[in-house]
DNA sequence: TTCGTAATTCGAAAATAATCGAACAACATT
DNA sequence: AATGTTGTTCGATTATTTTCGAATTACGAA
């Protein structure tokens, strides 16, 4: 298999009202992204969310096909972000408001 | 059983976020809100959706349950309506960015 | 090349959610 | 009371998601 692959996302045009809610109507996909969101950039490992990794990555997948989350390899990590820019481009007001509102509930 | 019971809804601050992202993560959710959101109030059957009815109702218990949509019965027929203020009060902007951003995708 | 760490993928099982016809309930009208 | 209309509930089926251990990939370092 080829080496180095670009982890899959979609582009910006791409990313779509309902994944990104159904993404982020998770509680622990929320965390992850609140955690994310505070830090700017964080590995996967960085999480200590009781369940295994494999769970976990499924989460981190589920958030980086539906354009919440950007990943990319550097080393042997994997660093993420939240698409702000993207998102805030798309939907105008949608990630700013669900993330302030998570903060609090 | 009893008759004239009220429609089971969440009070304010038992709306929870996670639940209203999932029920507006559905797209047949995501068109009965906007039409509501659009018209006021709107009845169960003004929706010409192609769905047995019986679907239709469960979608709009999701909604009702999730606290996105009040729902009264007047006479015969149930109106509903969005829970603007509810959702505005608890979850600040954030109904109004998703319903603005789902107007144009 | 071998080893260790970080994370994804696979495959199967369990949990949730969506779908829909049939039966039922609430109400207005006759 | 009988009938028609509107919408919900029930119960069964299917579809989608979530979960998790085991195997695998990617990469850096020894």
């Amino acid at each position: 298999m080829a080496k180095n692959m670009e982890i899959q996302q979609p582009l910006r045009d791409e990313i779509s009202l309902p994944k990104v809610l159904h993404a982020l109507s998770d509680p622990v996909r929320m965390e992850i992204v609140l955690k994310i969101a505070r830090a700017g950039q964080v590995a996967c490992g960085a999480f200590d969310i009781p369940m295994p990794k494999s769970t976990l990555s499924h989460h981190f997948k589920v958030l980086r096909e539906s354009g919440v989350v950007a990943s990319r390899r550097e080393g042997n990590v994997v660093i993420n972000s939240v698409r702000f820019d993207d998102l805030e481009a798309r939907f105008p007001g949608v990630i700013g408001a669900i993330i302030a509102a998570a903060r609090w509930n």
